[in-house]
DNA sequence: GGTGAAACTTCTAATAA
DNA sequence: TTATTAGAAGTTTCACC
């Protein structure tokens, strides 16, 4: 995979863009002393590229009700099984991400439930799915990180 | 945490910013056959309520040359000092997301890294802080899942 | 590459229903 | 609560540096 070669007004732009997809593209231009048209132009080129895959909104989902998250580590009977079990997971809509992973576990997922309730019903699904061998929870107690932009800074100061 | 109340018109808002934050009210307001001015202030009623706390852009990671994921598992030396390794791992930007979690682990974090070997570096950064035991690694092989969108869908029919 | 201005689109807030 | 509307603001294109 190729490395994309981004300056430093890009850097900018997207550093603002990441805390807030709609500020307007005339403000970031204000505040880097170029031409809104040439804010335009490099976002799009970003886009073109792939840099960009697209912009979400972030969601409080404890007001929505939502206020349980775990990690859950899936032991398979058998490695051949991985995606057979990945299209099952994928079925489950409180399954939020799931990676294949190298160490203790085959598969490792992260959770999203209303309550510990309700996690323990998304676990059994996980659990029944045939090909698991056994799962092993750990709930979230709080997130206590969760910050793009650092990274963001890092990787502009190191390319 | 008050549980807030989104009715089919909110949800199908929220649906389609999620998708894209940058999609025209207009937009919205067309396909959901009401004015721009009601998307308008049913987005800001949801804002002001803090459901929707922000947005990002989704980038891609590989192309910048950060291809590799792992989930690293801390276990302290004594949760008393839970809060100070907290502070420590914040200072590494290659951490994106950390857990005070329940189960085997006593925190548990994503990193993000250039390669292997960079990966090594961050979790020797972990492991050197003062009050960590030590720390055991998944390296992810694959990002399999990650949807937030069915999440959503899941929690709109069910509220 | 970038600019600046024109043409077009969208947003927003006030008013009315 | 929602719709309309009109002025403000933002986006996008393009001829020209």
């Amino acid at each position: 995979m190729a490395k994309f070669k981004l300056d430093e007004i890009d850097h900018q732009i997207l550093d603002m863009l990441i805390e807030n997809t709609r500020v307007p593209f005339t403000d970031i231009a204000k505040k880097l002393l170029i031409s809104a048209g040439t804010v335009h132009v490099r976002v799009k080129k970003m886009e073109d590229a792939g840099i960009i895959k697209g912009s979400s909104l972030t969601l409080d989902y404890r007001k929505l009700g939502y206020s349980f998250i775990a990690y859950v580590g899936v032991f398979l009977q058998n490695t051949s099984k991985t995606s057979f079990v990945l299209e099952r997971i994928n079925e489950i809509p409180f399954v939020t991400v799931a990676h294949v992973t190298t160490g203790k576990f085959n598969i490792f997922c992260k959770i999203r439930a209303r309550n510990t309730e309700h996690a323990k019903d998304v676990i059994f699904m996980l659990d029944d799915i045939e090909g698991v061998y056994r799962t092993e929870t750990m709930i979230s107690l709080e997130e206590s990180i969760n910050d793009k932009k650092r990274l963001m800074h890092s990787i502009f100061n190191e390319l």
